[in-house]
DNA sequence: ACTATTTTATACCGGTCGGTATATTATTGC
DNA sequence: GCAATAATATACCGACCGGTATAAAATAGT
């Protein structure tokens, strides 16, 4: 173990606590003094182990995806089950994270995609964006793939198609879960979203 | 005629300057001095004439309204179309412009309630998104609700439920707009998300 | 115990924030 | 032309912004 004193903060709790914070107000509505009150530290501290806002910005992104988003992926990799069945748990598992009760309404990606256009907004946010995008691209499409690959979904769909329409589902739920439907009412969104497979 | 000094610029022009701004930038991201230089004029002149960056924001969101989503609600009103091509006109027209190239992409609507979940986002500008947010929802829920009765649309549709789904959709298309995808891609996903009618 | 190292807390940095006081310039009614 | 009025431009206000210098407190190796 290194020399000198010992970190007194839980860092993995620190970056959860900025992580609803920018989740909530964004990026360039948080203020150091708003992330480090919720951080419990002081700002020292948080430079010297995060770097600066941006990058603790980012790590509060990578974080949300490594604890959230690849959760729910799992769900479409389910054995014995239909396509339309992974789907739905797929969906219903992530408007559940939309609706939640000891967090942020709506979604952190969703809404930083909402924010990073802004021309101050930093460029290397909008690097790990722009990986996040790609990411989650893909895990419908291999999903969607490999369901047309095993006679499970029908050939007539389109799958990049298919799965640019049920990513715009989610970003949907996102923006309704902010605006403060219930999770019954954003369900019933996916199931009407789900008909477009028959 | 009132007396004294006449203003020398348009009053119109500068608030569509200004709402360009907070459309892209967020209310929190755009400062007084983004606001002023787009306007053209200094800050006396932006308070005399709004009032404040709140009442500016506000007006900004009501001339959006009126000068964009009133336009759209019209095409669902056309005669002589079946129920789905009313609906995909509204839609490929809101699309347009959330693409559109001389104007921020997305939707300045879908970008505030984002932002609207804030602590620190000015009351006033909650509930004029309130207002908005119930206004657009019983555009779609009457125009559903006349095609029922006109025996236009299927019976076994929940027009409230439906109403909510298409809300989703354009919510996520001014997401994906955000994001960067093309107004064909775009297109592609109001195709997919019709398909729900049949 | 001593030294090197790291984290902590406080106080501070220049710059920008939203908003305004002041003074000047232009316009109208008389 | 002369007040009265309103819009302009500049300079300024206290507060807060992101970020850091400084020094005290706590740990490890020797």
């Amino acid at each position: 173990m290194a020399a000198g004193r010992s970190r007194t903060f839980d860092k993995q709790l620190a970056l959860e606590s900025a992580m609803r914070v920018f989740w909530s107000k964004g990026y360039a509505g948080s203020s150091l003094t708003d992330l480090t009150a919720a951080m419990g530290i002081n700002k020292p501290s948080m430079y010297a182990a995060f770097g600066n806002k941006e990058q603790l910005f980012i790590k509060s992104m990578q974080n949300y995806i490594e604890k959230y988003a690849v959760a729910h992926a799992k769900l479409l990799d389910q054995t014995g089950l239909t396509v339309e069945q992974k789907l739905s748990h797929y969906f219903l598992s992530i408007i559940n994270g939309q609706c939640g009760e000891s967090e942020p309404l709506g979604c952190f990606i969703t809404a930083s995609i909402s924010e990073s256009i802004s021309d101050d907004f930093p460029v290397a946010a909008q690097a790990q964006i722009a990986e996040i995008k790609s990411l989650s691209e893909n895990v419908l499409v291999d999903f969607l793939t490999q369901a047309q690959a095993d006679k499970e979904l029908s050939q007539q769909h389109d799958v990049v198609q298919l799965a640019q329409y049920f990513i715009s589902v989610v970003h949907g739920t996102a923006a309704l879960a902010r605006a403060g439907k219930s999770k019954q009412e954003l369900t019933a969104v996916i199931q009407t979203a789900l008909r477009v497979l028959v």
